[in-house]
DNA sequence: CAATATTA
DNA sequence: TAATATTGG
């Protein structure tokens, strides 16, 4: 799976982060990104081929059976979620957005063209890359997770943002994401892996690895690096975020590491680079990354799953099937009574 | 990805 | 019963 924000992963010390088990996450809310969740479902949840889940209308329905399923599964293991979902973009995104768009669409005609050709492997690899969620994608989601009882936020722009300010404020335990942005954002803890789980089948190889959720502390990582947020927010900057897709050229971890170190200033460290490309204000990065938008009115809510409109959804509207979203609902119900909505539900506690 | 069916 | 393969929509 592509990381599509900063990539952050060869500067995350071992010290920071830690393999757990769904398990220790008993009784802790999470803030999970929205978006991402549903886009590795719709890359995933796929034929060989590369086809994803249809209904007999030509509905795309991969992501709402990932959805359903896995926040089925995190609730019966007593993780609390609540989605947030990204608002309107930053205008500094959008060319990446539209590069994104011209990307995918590449793929797009190389999966087309793969599959006609009958090369099955290679046609997933491109279905999955040329993956993009639809507004309509979206609203599914909403309405399935309203129906289901589980909570959802709307962020003012970017999801990521949102879920962080609610870490920091305590209200949720960790942000859960594959991609890295949160540190930047400032949330205490993120979560990955929450997504994908168990088996994963390591590239061109036959052997499979063990996915497990990852969870990592960014108060660790600024200390173990010797840095302060401004400083990584400066590192991110180096090294490419969405808003600055190539970064700046020669800086790699360590060397945008070393550079921010030699600097100490973030400011300063700043305003020494030369940026070639009029249309980036770098600066505009740095303060929409250190205070983004987010939304302090939201409200987490847990109510009983609406099962009548859940089924009128999945089975009427998208022909799953009965008898499993029936033993599923089943299960969530069950599972909403022991950990959701017991009263003395553990106290979210870090340190 | 997750649920179910099939097999060893 | 547990590991592996297939289906789901």
């Amino acid at each position: 799976m592509k990381i599509l924000g900063v990539n952050l992963k060869d500067l995350i010390p071992e010290k920071a982060k830690q393999e757990i088990d769904l398990k220790a996450l008993k009784g802790y809310t999470v803030a999970l990104d929205g978006y991402n969740m549903l886009y590795q479902f719709l890359a995933a949840i796929r034929q060989p081929d590369g086809t994803p889940l249809i209904d007999s209308k030509g509905n795309i329905t991969s992501h709402i059976s990932g959805l359903f399923y896995r926040t089925i599964n995190l609730i019966e293991e007593g993780v609390k979620p609540i989605y947030v979902f990204d608002g309107k973009p930053p205008e500094m995104k959008k060319k990446e957005i539209e590069d994104r768009i011209n990307r995918r669409q590449q793929y797009a005609e190389k999966y087309q063209k793969a599959k006609q050709e009958g090369k099955i492997e290679e046609a997933k690899k491109y279905a999955q890359a040329s993956t993009s969620l639809s507004n309509k994608m979206v609203e599914d989601a909403k309405q399935l997770l309203t129906y289901m009882g589980i909570p959802w936020v709307q962020a003012p722009a970017d999801g990521e943002a949102q879920a962080a300010y609610m870490a920091k404020k305590g209200d949720v335990y960790a942000t859960g994401s594959q991609d890295y942005d949160s540190l930047l954002f400032g949330s205490p803890k993120l979560l990955r892996n929450l997504a994908i789980t168990g088996k994963r089948k390591l590239p061109n190889k036959e052997e499979y690895i063990e996915i497990k959720p990852e969870l990592i502390n960014l108060n660790d990582m600024l200390k173990a690096l010797e840095i302060t947020r401004e400083q990584l927010i400066v590192i991110g900057i180096l090294l490419g975020t969405d808003f600055n897709p190539d970064g700046f050229k020669g800086y790699g971890p360590k060397t945008a590491l070393k550079y921010v170190k030699e600097h100490r200033d973030p400011i300063k460290a700043l305003s020494s680079l030369k940026v070639n490309d009029e249309d980036i204000d770098i600066m505009k990065i740095y303060e929409y990354f250190l205070n983004p938008p987010s939304n302090p009115n939201y409200k987490i809510e847990w109510r009983d799953p609406n099962e009548e409109k859940i089924i009128d959804m999945l089975v009427r509207e998208h022909d799953f099937n009965d008898d499993r979203v029936k033993k599923a609902l089943e299960r969530l119900k069950k599972s909403f009574k022991e950990s959701v909505k017991s009263k003395q539900a553990r106290l979210d506690n870090w340190f």
